[in-house]
DNA sequence: TATTGTTATACTCTATAACTATA
DNA sequence: TATAGTTATAGAGTATAACAATA
């Protein structure tokens, strides 16, 4: 009944409210860790890139300035990461995460992907199989404009 | 490296990250509706269901009662959702959205279904083949939990 | 007394605008 | 003057606790 059956036979709208309902189930385990997508995908860059400064994480996130500055607080504020600064520069301020935060990441990981992996297994092998073998593909299509990268 | 490869060489941490990455993208164009990942959850429930109880929202959605309370207000206050009475009962209040609710949702079904449309014209056709057929796979993981149940 | 919903309060997360400090 | 960052203010969205109304 939709045109939206292109080359690849893929309905992009049954993709996105797919993707959507998998989001809200992710979502709801975000509590036990307390980190905001943002926290955590801005901790995940600390992790990845080293120390970086506060204007680029803004830009890397997909927020404003005044935004990562608040959210820096806080996270300095938990212990998960901390400011220096650039000798080079008096204004810079290099953001940079603490073991504390590389601990929490990991258990966050850890905890959602055994959740994941109790979602799948209500999964039979076959499902789980095209989902495995359709993950580097969703791995490319999260990373084209996925920022960080 | 990792022992998470089991049965269908499924490694969840990616998994989970790259659905993370992709979830980030998504909620990025969340601004041109204006509505909130739950907000577009609670319009699309009453879209399928009908008038709804408050309680019930909340039960679905997974917020408290006072949250969407707050949230039907908004609904509200937009014109996207009216409250009515229950004439069986004084206690309680039905939700349901408008036809401006509707003609929102499906604007935005639209918008976003044309952004992943461009997202995915970056992949090669083979990449595209593997996430049309693991479609239903995801469908059916997001639904096993999707809420409700 | 139990259920349904609202109000009060607080915190995260976000934005825009105005400001400070350094270059 | 331009750049880096902060502060001020406002609003969405969430939670818990206390309350009001109905059953």
């Amino acid at each position: 009944m939709s045109p939206a059956d292109l080359s690849a036979g893929l309905d992009y709208v049954r993709l996105h409210v797919a993707l959507e309902r998998l989001f809200r189930l992710l979502r709801r385990d975000t509590q036990p860790s307390g980190l905001s997508l943002t926290a955590a995908s801005t901790l995940r860059n600390l992790e990845l890139n080293g120390p970086r400064r506060l204007t680029d994480l803004a830009t890397d996130e997909s927020v404003t300035q005044p935004a990562m500055t608040q959210l820096v607080s806080r996270l300095e504020r938990d212990g998960l990461a901390e400011r220096t600064t650039d000798p080079t520069d008096g204004r810079v301020v290099l953001v940079r995460v603490t073991p504390a935060g590389i601990a929490l990441m990991q258990r966050r990981r850890a905890i959602r992907a055994q959740h994941l992996a109790g979602l799948l297994s209500t999964l039979n092998e076959e499902d789980e199989r095209l989902i495995a073998a359709a993950l580097p593909a969703l791995e490319r299509l999260g990373g084209v404009t996925g920022g960080i990268a």
